[in-house]
RNA sequence: UGGGGUAUAGCCAAGUUGGUAAGGCUGCGGGUUUUGAUCCCGCCAUCCGUAGGUUCGAGUCCUGCUACCCCAGCCA
C-alpha cells in the first residue's frame, strides 16, 4: 500500500530507535489491547496503525489481546466484532488472538506471591470505607485497619475469596504500597475483587477477577511485550505498572509510552457515549453509517486504507487535539477519487424531454469508468428521448454565473449531447417537472462544430433505462463541534443527520459483474451500496468538494 | 508549590549536538477541464503560551509565570 510507505515518524518510533541503537531490545512486540465492551472506533484504529505499524515497520510482531477482566461489561460479540475490524483495517495480529483471562492462574500465583512478600493483604472495609481511607488530591490516605493482617490470614482469606465463600463486595485484595503517595493509583489500590459472574472465556470457573492496573502489565510481561503503548490518562498508572513489574518473580520487564487519544470534530469517540447512542437508540446500531465506528465507517464506505491514510496524516504525539472532519474527508476523497469508477446518478429529478430526439430510438453511449485512468474501462449509458436531470440544474433564467441548463441555452449532458431548453411543465405547486428541449446530434464527443461555446455540463439518467434507487445523505452527527463537553451530549444531536433521497441511476452501478463497490457519482460525491438492503440503496460517503456551493453562500 | 502531563499558523504536526520556522488539512488567488470534481501554479507564523536570562546567535539551554488536560472506580 502506498500510503504505508512513507509512515511519519514520531516520539514513540524514535524510543524505539533509541532502544535498538542502544541494544535493549533485538525484536520489538507490542500489542493493541481493547477490552471487549463495545465496538472499535477511528480512535481505535489510531492505536491499532501504531501498535500493527510498528511491528510491521520493525520487522516485529503485534499481538492482539482482549483486555478482558470484567466479565460483567463484556460481551463474545464484541471480541468477534473486534477481530473483524481489526483485520478488515489490514492487520494481522501475531498467532491467536490473547486474552487477559487466558493469564488468569499466572496472576492468581503473583497475587499470592504478593501477599507472601508482605505486599497485599485482603482487606474487609467497604467499598465507601475505602474510599474515604483514600484521601484527597491534596491529603494523605489513612491505613486500612487490615493492612497489618499477618501473611497467613491473608493467604487463607484470598483462598476463601477465591473458592467463593464471600459475595460480592465483601472483601478485596489491596496491594500494600504508600497511602502518601501523591500518585493516587499507589494508596493500595485494589488488585483483586469479587464478582459472582460468569465469564465469556473462562466461564464459571473464577469469581475474583483480577484489576486493569494488576492484569495489564503482567500480561506485557508474559507476552513479552517491549513497547506497551497506551493514552496519556494512564501516565499515572505507570508507576503501579513498574511497581508490581518490580515485585513479582518475572524477568521480562515491558516498559509503556503514553500518547494523546484522537478526539475528533462533531463527533464522541468514547464507548461509553456510543454505547448510549447505540442502546438509547439515537443510532441505527453499532454500524450506523453516522457513527465513528471502524464498522459505521466502512458501512459508510470508508475504506480501509483511507483510514489508514488518516491516522498516518494525524501523527502520534502527546498533544491533547481535536482533529478537523475535513482531515478524515480528505483521506477518502483521494482514495475514491483515483480508485471509484464514476457514475451517473440523480436523487432529485425533473424530466427532460428530448423533443426532437425519435421516440422509438435508443443509443447505447461509451462512458470511460474514470477520467483520466483508461485502465479502468468503460461503461455503456443508455440513452432516449426521456432522461432525468437533478432539480437544482434547471432555472427558467439565471445569471452567467449559473453554468447549467437556463431556458432557451444550452448546456451539455455529461457523456452524450449538447441540449437546449425550450419551454417548461410545472406542477399545481409552480415547480418545473418537466423541461422541453432540443438536442444537437453533432456534440456527441465533440464541441458544436459552428464553434459556439457551451460551459456547463449537467449530469442525467436515462429516464427509460434508468433505475430508481435510494440515496442517503449523511450529515455531522452532532450540532457542536465538541458534543463530549456538553452536560448532556445527547441533547447535540443533529436532528437532520440522515436525508433519504429517491431517485435514478445508471444502470452500470447495479450491474455486480462490474466489481466495483463504490463510485463517484459525478457532481453529487462518493458512494457505496449498502449491502444491509436488497434494494438499490446508496450510502454517501462525503460529498465532493463544492465551490459552487461555497459561491452561493458567499453571493 | 498535591502529583502527573502538554504548550509551534484555523486544525494536525516536523523541528533532538543552539545557527536563523518542514509537510498535510482548511482557506484564498490563478490556469487546465464534457464532473463548479480532479490536476497544476501561487499565497497563508519576522515568529514558536508568556516574561526575563545565557549566547555572536535560542522554538531549541536556564529561571519565573500563565493556560489547558489527567488522577481521589472493588472501570479500563
Amino acid at each position: 500500500m502506498a500510503e504505508t510507505e512513507h509512515r511519519p515518524t514520531n516520539f514513540v518510533r524514535q524510543i524505539i530507535d533509541k532502544d535498538i541503537a542502544n541494544k535493549v531490545h533485538s525484536t520489538i512486540k507490542t500489542r493493541f489491547p481493547p477490552e471487549p465492551n463495545g465496538f472499535l472506533h477511528i480512535g481505535h484504529a489510531k492505536s491499532i496503525c501504531l501498535n500493527f505499524g510498528i511491528a510491521q515497520d520493525y520487522q516485529g510482531s503485534c499481538n492482539l489481546r482482549f483486555d478482558d477482566t470484567n466479565p460483567t461489561k463484556e460481551d463474545i460479540s464484541y471480541v468477534n466484532a473486534i477481530k473483524e475490524d481489526v483485520q478488515w483495517l489490514g492487520f494481522e495480529w501475531a498467532g491467536e488472538p490473547c486474552y487477559s483471562s487466558g493469564y488468569f492462574d499466572q496472576l492468581h500465583g503473583y497475587a499470592i506471591e504478593l501477599i507472601e512478600k508482605g505486599l497485599a493483604f485482603v482487606d474487609f472495609c467497604s467499598q465507601e470505607e475505602i474510599r474515604e481511607m483514600r484521601g484527597t488530591l491534596t491529603q494523605a490516605g489513612t491505613h486500612s485497619p487490615y493492612r497489618d493482617t499477618d501473611v497467613a490470614t491473608n493467604l487463607a482469606e484470598f483462598e476463601k475469596m477465591t473458592a467463593g465463600e464471600y459475595e460480592d463486595g465483601k472483601c478485596c485484595l489491596r496491594a500494600k504500597i504508600d497511602m502518601a503517595s501523591s500518585f493516587m493509583v499507589m494508596r493500595d489500590p485494589v488488585i483483586y475483587r469479587i464478582k459472582h459472574a460468569h465469564h465469556h472465556q473462562t466461564g464459571d470457573k473464577w469469581c475474583v477477577y483480577p484489576m486493569y492496573d494488576f492484569t495489564h502489565c503482567i500480561s506485557d510481561a508474559i507476552e513479552g511485550i517491549t513497547h506497551s503503548l497506551c493514552s496519556l490518562e494512564f501516565q499515572d498508572n505507570r508507576r503501579l505498572y513498574d511497581w508490581v513489574i518490580e515485585n513479582i518473580s518475572i524477568d521480562t520487564v515491558p516498559r509503556q509510552y503514553e500518547f494523546s487519544r484522537l478526539n475528533l470534530e462533531y463527533t464522541v469517540l468514547s464507548k461509553r457515549k456510543l454505547i448510549q447512542l447505540v442502546e438509547e437508540k439515537f443510532v441505527d446500531g453499532w454500524d450506523d453509517p453516522r457513527m465513528p465506528t471502524v464498522a459505521g465507517l466502512r458501512r459508510r464506505g470508508y475504506t480501509a486504507g483511507a483510514i489508514r491514510e488518516f491516522c498516518a496524516r494525524i501523527g502520534v504525539t502527546k498533544m491533547e487535539n481535536q482533529v478537523e472532519m475535513s482531515m478524515l474527508e480528505s483521506c477518502i476523497r483521494d482514495d475514491l477519487n483515483e480508485n471509484g469508477p464514476r457514475a451517473m446518478a440523480v436523487l432529485d429529478p425533473i424530466k427532460v424531454i428530448i423533443e426532437n430526439y425519435p421516440e422509438d430510438q435508443h443509443e447505447e453511449l461509451v462512458a470511460p469508468n474514470h477520467p483520466s485512468n483508461e485502465a479502468m474501462g468503460t461503461r455503456l449509458l443508455p440513452f432516449s428521448r426521456e432522461v432525468w436531470i437533478e432539480a437544482e440544474d434547471f432555472r427558467e433564467s439565471a445569471n452567467k454565473k449559473f453554468k447549467r441548463l437556463v431556458l432557451d441555452k444550452e448546456v451539455r449532458l455529461r457523456n452524450a449531447y449538447v441540449i437546449k431548453a425550450n419551454r417548461v411543465e410545472k406542477d399545481e405547486d409552480g415547480n418545473v417537472t418537466t423541461v422541453y428541449c432540443t438536442y444537437d446530434d453533432e456534440t456527441l464527443g465533440k464541441d458544436p462544430a459552428d464553434g459556439r461555446k457551451v460551459k456547463g455540463v449537467i449530469h442525467w439518467v436515462d429516464a427509460s433505462k434508468g433505475c430508481a434507487a435510494e440515496f442517503r445523505l449523511y450529515d455531522r452527527l452532532f450540532t457542536v463541534p465538541s458534543p463530549a463537553k456538553e452536560d448532556d451530549f445527547t441533547g447535540a444531536i443533529n436532528p437532520d443527520s440522515l436525508e433519504v433521497k429517491k431517485g435514478y441511476i445508471e444502470p452500470s452501478a447495479l450491474q455486480s459483474e462490474q466489481g466495483f463497490s463504490a463510485w463517484q457519482f459525478e457532481r453529487i460525491g462518493y458512494f457505496c451500496r449498502d449491502t444491509h438492503f436488497d434494494t438499490p440503496v446508496f450510502n454517501r460517503t462525503v460529498g465532493l468538494r463544492d465551490t459552487w456551493a461555497k459561491i452561493q453562500q458567499g453571493g
